[in-house]
DNA sequence: GCTTGACCTTCCCATTGTGGGAAGCCCCAT
DNA sequence: ATGGGGCTTCCCACAATGGGAAGGTCAAGC
């Protein structure tokens, strides 16, 4: 099998399989006599294996990691466990980042007529820093969080988009 | 006030009032005769305007525009809207997909003993492949979605981590 | 056998924001 | 005047992927 096949076979592109070699993800692709790599049906199953892993969001730190387990019969379960919760914790985390910054945007665009008139309550919310304009009327305030200035985790929410 | 201190003043480092500079997202700031950069408080105000902004994970190139229509009195309130909803709704997109994955791991991490033993129901899933293993007895499959393959979301889901 | 098109190879570049660091200049206080 | 801290520019790195150029190879059809 070339590249292009064991591509297809498995969903990884051909680029991808260069570059997973590259960085030692994956051992050296057998090769022709005129350079071309060869992929067997093991490998096959372990660029899926990669596939999946990704789909789960793993970075390939972590997956190199996995494959090392997954092919290590002593392995102790607990050490993949222990990777795959990690992972989750961390998906928690950025779930929670993006869901404040969401509800947050949602807010301010309930909040916002959205017509031809330059008023927005969008522009003056993010220009007062998200900081309450000292709620002049108990007007509802939906996008901003009043209470919590959550202090330590403004770079915390940094590279959640990243 | 010079670049430091504007940093400080702003939450934004000196690197990326740089940065934000070569890339046109903040117009050249004025130099002192020896070529430090100058800046005004209201440099700094489009500076917070820009922090609070990213910390909703807006892009530096959605930023432009918001910082565009904020200093432009006749600015439509729809175009900010527009833009605010627009991010939202990706936002709410890779929720969705970290959501799926999170609770795809949890699924399998949960059925992991996590002990000293090689079997590993998280690695098995992976490898399968995240396709039920022919349900040989009707057992959980926490990990795994069971219906809608979803063949079109693969890539989809890629790029949610980046 | 030769051409052609599809495939492979390597190498470089771009992406998105951010940080790190080097080399060199500047400013202020001692 | 000297030292330390701040400023300048420039380059590099990250993570993971795609795009594309320049050139070699393979297989099918003529």
């Amino acid at each position: 099998m070339n590249i292009g096949q064991a591509a297809k076979a498995s969903g990884v592109s051909a680029k991808m399989l260069r570059y997973y070699e590259s960085i030692g993800l994956l051992a050296q692709a057998g090769r022709t006599e005129a350079g071309y790599r060869v992929y067997s049906d093991a490998d096959v199953r372990t660029l899926r294996f990669v596939r999946r892993a990704r789909d789960l969001g793993l970075s390939l730190e972590r997956i190199k990691l996995l494959i090392g387990l997954w092919q290590d019969d002593d392995r102790a379960s607990a050490d993949v466990k222990r990777i795959a919760t990690e992972h989750a914790a961390e998906l928690r985390t950025k779930i929670a980042e993006l869901t404040q910054m969401c509800e947050a945007l949602e807010g301010m665009a309930a909040a916002c007529h959205g017509d031809h008139r330059p008023e927005c309550p969008i522009l003056d919310d993010i220009a007062r820093g998200g900081q309450a304009e000292a709620a002049p009327n108990g007007s509802k305030r939906l996008g901003t969080r009043r209470e919590a200035p959550g202090a330590g985790a403004h770079r915390a929410i940094q590279g959640a988009m990243r």
